[in-house]
DNA sequence: TCACCGTAAGCCTTCACAGA
DNA sequence: TCTGTGAAGGCTTACGGTGA
């Protein structure tokens, strides 16, 4: 926005010169001296008298002078209150989860990230992974982390990077007999009572079909969406469990439940972050995308 | 004589537009 | 989408005119 006619305006109008205000404005004398012209051609009317060295305001000058102080101000709040909203807007982020990193992953990170960067606002939203694609979509959601690759990285629009890969280990209770081994062999599973997410989930469907595979005769004792609740079961002896490293990370930690890597069922669920590229140019974004990197190693 | 302002010429940047 | 070109605008430098 162009305001340097008014301010050429009212510095000589205060100094009484033009030189002086092409000095104070950091330009040259005649470059002040075609702004003014400029605004007398555009007001068509003479806005100071020369008085041989001295420049004196005419009454139109007097009369615009006021006017021309009230436009450089109003202008001047405009910017600051644009700068204000840029500046809050510039540390504000949303991040978007699936359910498994939702829950298991992203309070851990954000606690971190607002550790090193206490100045960024980070709102989360947690939702299956096909409400995040469209949130991501929409434009609702900064950036996401999936428990999965997910298809609008095929537009081209979005960045995906691969964050770690996470086993999926056998979760028994701590009196469970298999407690007390490091690991077990696929076909140790063979007649234990599995609690299980429903099929629509990919974990049960990377299961089944690897047991399958292996020949490996499971029971479904129950089917249960919800991974704290299926936790809470195996922790109560109703049966034991095949899920994330990670989502059972806490529990193991403490010696609620026990993990156990299953040999030769080779299953794990990669996690990714997904996020629009032009996201980038937010301080705030990239510099939480740069966290999350170096937190994962990725 | 000096300080200041206006004018002219030339240079640089930006923008719009056409063509590849 | 990128590149080249011409027009327009704004700046600086150089110089002339004017008044104290």
């Amino acid at each position: 926005m162009d305001t340097i006619k008014f301010r050429a305006f009212c510095t000589v109008a205060e100094l009484h010169s033009i030189s002086k205000a092409a000095e104070k404005l950091y330009y040259t004398q005649p470059a002040i001296s075609t702004q003014i012209r400029g605004l007398e051609t555009e007001y068509g009317a003479r806005l100071f008298r020369r008085n041989g060295k001295r420049i004196e305001l005419t009454e139109a000058g007097q009369e615009l002078l006021p006017i021309a102080r009230q436009i450089l101000k109003l202008f001047e709040d405009s910017a600051n209150a644009v700068r204000r909203v840029a500046a809050v807007e510039n540390h504000n982020v949303h991040l978007g989860a699936s359910g498994m990193p939702g829950v298991h992953l992203v309070p851990e990170l954000v606690a971190r990230f607002k550790e090193k960067y206490p100045q960024h606002i980070v709102a989360i939203s947690i939702a299956n992974a096909y409400q995040l694609e469209r949130m991501m979509a929409d434009g609702e959601v900064d950036l996401g982390i999936f428990g999965r690759s997910v298809p609008i990285q095929s537009t081209g629009r979005f960045m995906e990077i691969e964050l770690f890969e996470d086993p999926l280990v056998l979760v028994v209770g701590n009196n469970h007999p298999l407690a007390c081994q490091e690991t077990i062999e696929a076909d140790q599973l063979m007649g234990e009572s599995l609690i299980l997410p429903p099929q629509r989930i990919l974990t049960r469907t990377s299961v089944d079909e690897r047991l399958k595979q292996l020949n490996v005769q499971t029971k479904l004792a129950f089917e249960i969406a919800n991974s704290e609740a299926i936790k809470r079961m195996v922790a109560n002896h109703l049966g034991v469990s095949i899920m994330c490293e990670s989502v059972v990370k806490a529990e193991s930690r403490v010696g609620w439940l026990k993990a156990i890597p299953i040999h030769g069922l080779m299953l794990s669920r990669k996690v990714y972050l997904s996020y629009p590229q032009e996201k980038e140019s937010n301080p705030a974004i990239k510099e939480l995308v740069t966290f999350i990197r170096e937190y994962f190693h990725a």
